[in-house]
DNA sequence: CGAAAAACCTGGCAGC
DNA sequence: TGCTGCCAGGTTTTTC
């Protein structure tokens, strides 16, 4: 389900528990894509959540005992808020954390999230090989085209690739190379400067645009106050097939690229 | 080694 | 009403 906007957007509806003290822990299901280690439960309950960040698509909880804990949405996977005297069971709600009032509950029906509690973030195996965050600095033009420089993959495929910039998933992939004209099936080595200048900007524009109306929701994706995303509305070419291109009236066509659906406009893309 | 395919899961939907 | 096959926002593991 979630790329960088969703998880940006389930993080800001989590933030209020910052200094707020986990109670308890209820693990209803520990084999989430790895098994929730034993010893979670004791290591995070009676600590305070210091602070809340995002990483990626990774929500992490730094918490009072210097522990943190690493949070992934999976495909699936979404956090909601309950009041901790309403006791709705919902069907594959895998984990609450409960505070004083209130309670977040993860929910992941197909089980790609995970759940990790660690002492060094930085140095983690899901976290150290991270590539840039595509909303900073370092992710710029003249790095990005550096990178390409030694990739021997396409362009759609070098973007999901989370070593090369993190966050952008399937959506944000296709959406991103429509804005800039490039097509999902150049090589990443073809690409010049130029091209590398307008991919990058259309990559933060989208994603800045995405986070400020809630994310994607496509059909499952609610933040944790329960409100859907709207940038459904906004998108030129993701799951758009043989509709017309926005920009230029021709029919939007469906690739498939390492086994994901990819749209674009052989017109506008080149 | 890097790139492509398969794998991990469940649910929804189209087609028969 | 099934049943089958395919598809889904991600990432690791396996295979080539």
């Amino acid at each position: 389900m979630p790329e960088l906007p969703e998880v940006e957007t389930t993080l800001r509806a989590i933030e209020k528990f910052q200094g707020s003290k986990i109670q308890k822990v209820k693990i209803y299901n520990r084999n989430l894509r790895w098994k929730v280690v034993d010893c979670f439960e004791s290591l995070s309950q009676k600590q305070f959540v210091e602070s809340l960040e995002r990483r990626a698509k990774y929500i992490i909880f730094n918490l009072s005992n210097n522990k943190s804990i690493i949070l992934h949405l999976g495909m699936s996977g979404s956090l909601r808020i309950a009041d901790n005297n309403e006791n709705f069971f919902i069907k594959h709600d895998h984990v609450e954390l409960i505070f004083d009032e209130q309670k977040i509950i993860y929910n992941d029906p197909r089980r790609f999230g995970s759940m990790h509690i660690t002492s060094n973030v930085q140095k983690h195996k899901l976290i150290k090989d991270l590539g840039p965050e595509p909303l900073s600095k370092k992710f710029n033009a003249k790095n990005f085209y550096k990178a390409c420089r030694y990739s021997k993959t396409n362009i759609k495929s070098f973007l999901m690739n989370q070593k090369n910039v993190v966050g952008i998933g399937n959506i944000y992939a296709s959406e991103s190379l429509f804005l800039s004209s490039i097509s999902p099936l150049r090589d990443a080595q073809d690409l010049d400067l130029e091209d590398c200048k307008r991919l990058v900007a259309s990559g933060k524009k989208i994603l800045k645009k995405a986070i400020a109306v809630g994310g994607t929701t496509l059909k499952d994706f609610y933040s944790a106050d329960g409100s859907p995303g709207y940038f459904k509305f906004k998108l030129n070419v993701y799951g758009r097939e043989s509709e017309d291109c926005k920009k230029c009236g021709e029919s939007i066509y469906k690739v498939v690229i390492n086994q994901r659906a990819t749209f674009y406009c052989k017109s506008c893309q080149t």
